[in-house]
DNA sequence: AAGCCTACCTGTTGGC
DNA sequence: TGCCAACAGGTAGGCT
């Protein structure tokens, strides 16, 4: 599910309010996530305020005198600011209970899929960019140098479609399978084109397309196919407005050709024959 | 280096 | 109505 977008709306969703907070106890489900909760997180992270609310790519980073946080939703995640009381169900897996200035509230990872992580960066074991986790990632979007010269210049050995290369994510990151779709559509680009093979003109308004496609997701809460859910339990409307991704058969709401569905590898891609080339 | 595939896991959906 | 395969927003890691 969470793709950029949704990782920013809850980011934006929590800084003010879990900023200066302090973290007081934690609580684990005892389910495997993607990877082991550290055994001793419970101790490193007691007492400890919350310096910062950061993201990179789908990562969200909660920042520590002594380290970082790295949380990610996975397929199904979302993290939701509850009351201190609220007793949790089958698919919350990850609590932070934290005071925050009067109160205390829980933070609450749920993720039925449970291919979400928390995973514990000790600050001795170097800056939190070099965390394996994020060492390999791509441009941010909405970074000034993600520019057509960086972008063509970063296509120009690939030879896989664009659609797959922009979900690999080591180019640029936060692009995943619902945005990817609506980007090229914007940018008017067939998601099966060999990425290498893009124009200097195409490469321009694809930066463009995938700032404007992911912008316009933040500024509608996400998208929320199923699950996901802004901080404040708030669903995403992205999906409402979708100009391809699951419209397949559907008329192009630019041309009204029908919207085809195709593969590539085992994820689904939407596009429009007529305004893609 | 790049690309392809598998694995991780559960819930929902669509076809028979 | 019930069963079961297919599919769902991600991505590390292993292999070619």
């Amino acid at each position: 599910m969470p793709e950029l977008p949704e990782v920013e709306v809850t980011r934006l969703g929590l800084v003010d309010v879990l900023t200066h907070g302090v973290i007081v106890g934690m609580r684990w489900s005892g389910k495997a996530l993607r990877w082991p909760i550290a055994p001793d997180l419970e101790r490193v992270l007691a007492g400890q305020p919350i310096q910062r609310v950061e993201r990179r790519g789908k990562y969200l980073l909660l920042g520590v005198p002594t380290g970082w946080l790295i949380v990610h939703l996975g397929m199904s995640g979302s993290l939701r600011l509850v009351p201190a009381a609220t007793l949790p169900g089958p698919w919350d897996h990850f609590d932070l209970v934290v005071r925050t200035g009067r109160s205390t509230r829980i933070l609450r990872l749920t993720d039925p899929r449970r291919f979400g992580a928390v995973v514990w960066h000790p600050q001795a074991d170097g800056p939190i960019a070099s965390h394996p986790l994020l060492a390999r990632l791509g441009i941010e979007p909405f970074d000034p140098g993600f520019d057509a010269t960086y972008l063509r210049t970063h296509l120009r050995h690939r030879r896989g479609a664009i659609k797959t290369v922009l979900l690999a994510g080591d180019v640029v990151v936060g692009v995943g399978n619902i945005y990817a779709s609506e980007a090229l559509f914007r940018a008017g680009i067939h998601p099966s084109r060999a990425a290498g093979r893009l124009s200097a003109p195409r490469c321009a308004r694809l930066v463009d397309a995938i700032r404007a496609t992911l912008a316009d997701a933040i500024a509608q809460g996400g998208s929320t196919l199923r699950d996901f859910v802004a901080s404040n339990g708030d669903p995403g409307h992205f999906q409402l407005s979708a100009q391809v991704y699951d419209r397949a058969g559907q008329p192009c709401r630019v041309c009204g050709t029908p919207i085809r569905g195709m593969r590539h590898g085992q994820r689904s891609t939407y596009y429009c024959p007529h305004c893609q080339h």
